[in-house]
DNA sequence: CCGATACGCAACAGTGCCGTTTCGGAATCC
DNA sequence: GGATTCCGAAACGGCACTGTTGCGTATCGG
C-alpha cells in the first residue's frame, strides 16, 4: 500500500492559476487605493478590473471581507534599517518611511480603511494590525525603550505616549497638509518633541 | 401704491415645515454617526429614518453632497471657554474638549468621514473644515502665540508644529486607543510635549 | 371657502451588484 | 484519449437604491 504524500497530492485536472489570483489581490488592492472603502467594493468591479471572470474570485473567496483580507495581508512592511548610533536619527527614519508612503497610494488609502472602516469591519482590522501596523509600532517602541537605557530618554518616559505623540503628529501631517510633505518634516517633528522627552 | 416689503413676502401655499427640514438633518446625521460613508449614504434610508417622504427631501436638496454639506454645516463648534491664566491650563482644555467629543458619536464619525471621504467631496471638507475645524485650529494657535508672548514658550516656536503635535496625539488616541480615553490623557499629552516647546 | 403649495405615501422604470449557473474551451493527470 | 478541473464570459432571478410622478390630505394667505 503506497500512501500518498499530502504535500505532493495534486487534485486530478487543471490547476488554479496563480496569475489569476495575483491579479485578483491587485485589483482589490487597486480600488481600494483608489479611495474606495470596503462597503463599497464591488466583486463585480475587481473581476473586471483584474480581467477574470467573477466565477474565479467565487471559487477561492467565498466573500467580500475574506478578499479584503488576505489582500491586506500582502501588503508586508518593509521597516526601514535602523542605523542605532542615536535616538533622533532613527526616530527620524521610522518618520520618514511613514512619510514615504503617503506617495504609494495603496498605503495611503489603506490607512483610510483602517481609520473609516476599523468599526465595521473589527476580525479584519485586527488582522491587518498585526501584520502591518504592530511591527511598525514595535520598532518604534524599541528606539525609545533603548533611548531610555542609554540615558538619551528620561527615564520615567511613557513609551506609548511618546509613539503617540511621533506618529499621532506624523499622521496629522500626512492627511491635513497641504500637498506634499516636505523632505524635512520628520527632523523638524523629532527636533520639536525629543527635547520634551530628552533627559 | 403700498410695496409689499421683501422679508415679510410669504408665498403663497403651504409653508414648508420647519419639523421635516430638522429631522432630514437630524437623520442624516444619524446616518453618518452610526458609521455610514457619505457615498453610502441613501436618500430612502435618510427618508425612512427621519420619517419622511423622499419628496420632501428632494424639494429641498437637489443631491446628496448639498444635504450632507448643510448637515455638517450645522455643527457648530462650541468651543471651550479659556480661562487664559496658563498656556498649559489652556491646552488642556482644549484637548480635553476633543477627548468629549469622542463620546458623542456624531462628532466622532464626522472625523471618519473627514479622513475618508476628503478626497471624493473636496467641497463638501472645504466647507466642513471652514465651519468646524478651522476655529478650533485658531482657537489653539491663538494659545501657543500668547504662550510666545507671555515667554511661557519658545520664541521661534513653530506655532503650526505645535497645534500637529498636540492634536495630532489627541487624535492617534481617539482613533486608536481601546475603551474610553482615560481623564487625565490631556494633562499627560500637555506634560509630555510642552517641556520641548517651552522657552 | 378657494387657490396654492407642502405633506406622506406608493408606484414607476432604470441601474448596479449580488451570488449562482451554464457554456465552450484550455490545462493537466492517468 | 478520457476524465477532471479550472478558465473567462455571459446570463440568470433577486434585491436595493435611484430620481420621478401621481394620489389624497394638510395647512397656509386672501
Amino acid at each position: 500500500m503506497t500512501i500518498q504524500e499530502p504535500v505532493t497530492a495534486r487534485p486530478a485536472g487543471r490547476p488554479r492559476s496563480e496569475k489569476a489570483e495575483k491579479a485578483i489581490i491587485e485589483a482589490t488592492l487597486d480600488l481600494i487605493g483608489d479611495g474606495m472603502g470596503v462597503a463599497e467594493l464591488s466583486i463585480e468591479a475587481i473581476a473586471s478590473r483584474a480581467g477574470v471572470g467573477k466565477t474565479t474570485i467565487y471559487r477561492r473567496w467565498s466573500n467580500k471581507e475574506e478578499l479584503v483580507a488576505d489582500a491586506l495581508a500582502t501588503l508586508k512592511a518593509p521597516l526601514p534599517p535602523l542605523a542605532g548610533v542615536s535616538v533622533r536619527d532613527d526616530l527620524i527614519s521610522l518618520l520618514n518611511a511613514m512619510r514615504e508612503d503617503k506617495d504609494r497610494s495603496r498605503t495611503r488609502c489603506v490607512m483610510n480603511v483602517m481609520m473609516s472602516d476599523a468599526d465595521r469591519y473589527p476580525a479584519l482590522m485586527e488582522r491587518f494590525r498585526k501584520v502591518a501596523i504592530e511591527p511598525r509600532k514595535e520598532a518604534m517602541r524599541e528606539v525609545l525603550r533603548r533611548g531610555i537605557g542609554t540615558g538619551e530618554l528620561r527615564a520615567d518616559l511613557d513609551v506609548e505616549m511618546g509613539m503617540a505623540i511621533l506618529s499621532g503628529t506624523m499622521i496629522w501631517y500626512t492627511k491635513w497638509a497641504s500637498g506634499d510633505l516636505p523632505e524635512d518634516l520628520p527632523e523638524r517633528i523629532v527636533d520639536h518633541v525629543l527635547p520634551g522627552l530628552a533627559a
